[in-house]
DNA sequence: CGGTATCCTCCTCGATACTG
DNA sequence: CAGTATCGAGGAGGATACCG
């Protein structure tokens, strides 16, 4: 209980075991559209389809379909097709997927806060590679 | 003023100009490899090389170079390289490397307190498919 | 020890075309 | 509208061999 001065981190360090699953979770987890289709969900609510496209205007049909899927596999989302004529789908976060966004969401901060930073330490990288 | 009932999130959006490089920078950093090797590093302190490619036993050593110098280049870790024989080269978290590190803490977190609700929320979906 | 360089193989991803 | 199906290019990433 005393020598321990370092007491900033509450993200301490666990079961082998376990952590080999969360690192096969997080590599699922941490890929740019799913974050930004967390991001959207979360910022605009219920979306069609359509919307998101919209929203998401770099991304193509097939990776969106996907990435939506893959989300409501994981429990991230839900899907509702409405049976009407012309077809309508919403896609709506869960409460895990709303976790999982506020979870991301410390990252999204950090990256605009920093991305002059990043940009500032690549360029001097660059020209001491240049350098050499 | 008024009907905004929801005051729970502060991460709020921003400036679209921005928002594509910082989605441009989720991009990079939202890496399986990156957020390990950030792990480690904010964990264990300085390590060489080789201490790195032990405790992440499934990275291939072409992944860890590059997945380093990369970081590097980004700012967000140092690397000392010790003129001696046989060579040595320190790799350490610049203060940008700790702070990100920190923003994936939750996600981390995340990632081990809901495993079983997304592995759960996988067999249900997988067998509602089948059903269908 | 701490890398490069090279080759080769998936597998992601975009583009296009078609459908209920 | 909201997809599925198919094709094809390109890059990610592993295996191997060699170097300072």
């Amino acid at each position: 209980m005393a020598a321990r001065p370092a007491p900033e981190k509450n993200c301490e360090h666990i079961d082998p075991r376990v952590e080999a699953l969360v690192t096969d979770l997080i590599g699922r987890v941490a890929d740019k559209w799913t974050m930004i289709l967390l991001e959207i969900l979360e910022e605009k609510g219920t979306q069609r389809f359509t919307q998101i496209a919209r929203a998401v205007p770099d991304i193509s049909q097939k990776m969106l379909t996907q990435t939506l899927r893959r989300m409501e596999r994981d429990g991230m989302l839900t899907r509702t097709v409405h049976p009407v004529v012309p077809p309508r789908v919403d896609y709506a976060l869960t409460p895990l997927g709303e976790t999982l966004s506020e979870a991301f969401c410390g990252v999204w901060m950090w990256a605009e806060a920093n991305l002059e930073r990043v940009e500032h330490a690549r360029e001097e990288f660059d020209a001491r590679q240049v350098a050499v």
